[in-house]
DNA sequence: GACATTTGATATATTCGATAACAATTATCA
DNA sequence: TGATAATTGTTATCGAATATATCAAATGTC
C-alpha cells in the first residue's frame, strides 16, 4: 500500500513556499516581536522565502523552481560532469538529487549520458531545449527577478547584501 | 502500518539542517557556480542555513530550535494570546502549531489555559520553567551567537544586513 | 432559534533532507 | 593476478516542515 507516483513522472509543479505571517487585528492589535526582528536568522528565512517567492512568479512561465534553475546553470557551466559531482556542488545528497535529475530529463531538459572511462558514472549534459530554457530562464531571472530586487534594495545595497551573504555562507 | 510516533511525545531533538556543498577535487578542480553566485536567493538560503546551524549548536545544551526559541520569545512577550494568534503572528498553520505546543508543553516550558470569555481558545503562557529557559537561550544566543555574527561581519555591516532583510520580508 | 464562523484538533498529502543498503564498476595492493 | 576496498547511481525508507480538508465544541449573527 501507500503506492506513491514514481518520482520520474513527476512534472514537479513549484507550490506556495510558506503561509505569510499575518497580522492579527485582536484586541489591541498587532503583536509585539520583540527580540525576534533584531534575529538575523529569523530575518534571513522570512526574507529567502519572499525571494523565492518571487522567483517562482518571476519563472512560473517556465515552471522551474530555484533548485532546477541552478542545476541547469551549473550543468551548462561545467558540461562532463557526473551526477555526483553536480550534486555536490549544490549541496544535494546524491539520493535526493535521482529524482530531481530524473523530473528534469522527463521533461527533456537534460539527459544521462554513461561515461566511456569509468562505466559507474552517467555524464551530465544539457539538451538543446535544455539550453533554451535555461537562456529563457536567465532572462526572466534579470529581467523581473533581480531587477526587482535592485529596485527595492537599490543597486549598491544590493551588492553589499550579497557580499555579506556570501561571506556568511563561506567564513560561518 | 506505518504506526508513526505521535506528536505529542515527541522531545523534538533539533537535527542536521542540510548537507554542505562540497568542493569536489574532481578532474581541475572545484565546479563554477557561474551565475549562481550572483543569484540572491541562492545566497540567501546558503546563508540561512549557515545562520540556522550555528543557532542550533549556540542553544544546544537547552534543546531548542530556532522556531521554539521564538514561540518562546512571542509567548513571553504578549501574554493572553491563543493559538492562533502567535501561530499567525509566526507564519505557522494552526494544525501544525498543535505537535509544537505539545511538544512544548511536554517540556514544561508552556501551557495551555482555556480562557474563561472564550471557552474555545487556549491561552498559552510561559511556565516558571519556561521563562528559566528563555533567559538562558537569550544570552546564549545574544553572547555566543549573534556575537558571533557580528564579529564576523561587523557591527555596522551587521545592522545594515537586518535592515535589508527587514525591508525584502515587508515590502517584497 | 437557525445558521455561519471561529478555535483547537486530527488525518493526511507533499516536499525536502537524511541514512542504509545494494549491484555494478573501478581502484588498491598483498 | 586476485582478493578486497571504494565509488557511482539507485532504491527504500525515515523524519521534519508545510499544506489542505474536515470535525466537534463554542461562539457570533440575524
Amino acid at each position: 500500500m501507500t503506492v506513491s507516483k514514481t518520482a520520474s513522472d513527476a512534472a514537479r509543479l513549484p507550490r506556495p513556499l510558506r503561509r505569510e505571517p499575518v497580522d492579527p487585528a485582536g484586541d489591541d492589535g498587532m503583536l509585539q516581536l520583540g527580540e525576534l526582528s533584531g534575529l538575523l536568522g529569523y530575518s534571513l528565512k522570512r526574507a529567502q522565502l519572499k525571494v523565492f517567492e518571487d522567483f517562482l512568479r518571476c519563472v512560473a512561465p517556465l515552471q522551474l523552481t530555484p533548485a532546477q534553475f541552478s542545476v541547469l546553470l551549473l550543468l551548462d557551466k561545467n558540461p562532463g560532469r557526473n551526477q555526483t559531482e553536480i550534486a555536490n556542488t549544490l549541496g544535494i545528497l546524491r539520493p535526493n538529487f535521482v529524482a530531481m535529475l530524473d523530473a528534469l530529463e522527463s521533461r527533456d531538459l537534460c539527459a544521462r549520458m554513461r561515461s566511456a572511462n569509468d562505466r559507474r558514472s552517467h555524464i551530465l549534459v544539457l539538451t538543446e531545449r535544455g539550453r533554451a530554457v535555461l537562456a529563457r530562464a536567465k532572462k526572466l531571472v534579470a529581467n523581473k527577478h533581480e531587477a526587482r530586487l535592485i529596485e527595492v534594495l537599490g543597486p549598491a545595497n544590493h551588492a553589499a547584501l550579497l557580499e555579506m551573504l556570501a561571506k556568511l555562507a563561506q567564513e560561518f
